[in-house]
DNA sequence: CCTTTACTTGACGCCGGTTCAACAGCGGGA
DNA sequence: TCCCGCTGTTGAACCGGCGTCAAGTAAAGG
């Protein structure tokens, strides 16, 4: 934090390091604010760096953003795989509590990752889709395998219809979560899940 | 459509007639394109009209769109409003009803007032944010005066996030069939109801 | 006609994104 | 130890859309 390494302590650091470091800023900055208010300038200052440094990672601002989201959407399925042969009752209580622990571990990321959503351009909600779509899939994977909703139910448009709906609910509650309030994460985990069996028609 | 008005038919409108005409070439164009590729510029063109006259109805192209989404999020309330003392069981399909042939005769608006969600600078999110809030006290409201809902239920900040993520849903949903999904009102009606029922926990 | 006012024109400054040629620090070979 | 090349890094210039303004033009109404 704080605008670091005035002029002294320039480091030079590997590729690797760099690039995560630039996405880390880049989480935390699209986080506060929507994209156009997100400055290239400020990012580089941030991480103590010239703005053309960041060019050189990165081919330009969409790109950049780009990369950000996708770093947590990689980071958010990673956390969210589902356990393959438990029922999705079961499973279902335990899949959303790493989940809201995911949400409340890396807001910064969690909250970049869904402002993709309306501002971004045609790579950005490529990304960004694409990573929704995958989550979807290991929904409707989990459905499919669990004998209690598995009739034949992934083919349905319906039911990817209300999956995808209920992605959506599931971060409208979490953004508005984060946002402080007082409910607790079990209250939270609770009503998620009651959506998703109340679409399912259960 | 089309650019017309080459130079030939050049008519001279009324204030209300103008403003009206660029805020649908406005809900046009923003709903096709996210914030930063829509060009001042192409709205003024489609409208036939030059750049200038744009900036004297509107201040910026911030409160241009700001003025496209509260346009539209006024014709959404206006649509949507409950009637009042007929249970929510009751009025809810009804409702639903409406709210989707709003959606698909104003397609374009609706598109363009959920781009304010992530796009806007803070003036753009208020107008968004407000009328998220007015949608929701209708519905609250609603569920208060019903026998079935009505105990106490509108003070618990459960109840308020439940209805919060409700809308996320619907609207999630009810983008994605305008995308061209081959549901029909009545199944993608039911998918929001029945959201509501489960999510309230009956 | 004549008044009003919607509307045009074109030039300009601003500001952020984007480009690019040159610089500087670190590692490896002699 | 010195030099050399690779590459992380810089700083300044350029571009293009937004927003401003002053002066003028022409369409509708009386």
């Amino acid at each position: 934090m704080a605008a670091n390494q005035g002029e002294r302590t320039r480091r030079r650091l590997s590729t690797e390091e760099r690039r995560e470091q630039l996405l880390a800023v880049g989480a935390r900055l699209f986080s506060e604010s929507p994209y156009d208010d997100v400055w290239i300038e400020r990012v580089a200052e941030i991480a103590g760096v010239s703005r053309g440094l960041l060019y050189h990672y990165f081919p330009n601002k969409r790109d950049f953003f780009a990369a950000v989201v996708e770093r947590e959407s990689g980071r958010m399925l990673r956390m969210t795989a589902a356990v393959p042969g438990v029922p999705v009752r079961e499973q279902l209580a335990a899949g959303l509590d790493t989940f809201l622990e995911y949400v409340e571990a890396h807001a910064h990321g969690f909250r970049a990752f869904h402002r993709a959503d309306a501002a971004g351009d045609q790579a950005v909600r490529k990304v960004y889709q694409q990573a929704l779509a995958a989550q979807e899939r290991q929904i409707l994977a989990a459905l499919a395998a669990d004998p209690e909703f598995g009739a034949g139910f992934e083919a349905r448009p319906e039911t990817t219809l209300a999956v995808r709906g209920w992605l959506a609910f599931i971060t409208a509650v979490c953004l508005e979560w984060l946002r402080g309030s007082e409910l607790s994460r079990e209250q939270v985990r609770d009503l998620c899940a009651r959506a998703l069996l109340g679409v399912l028609g259960v």
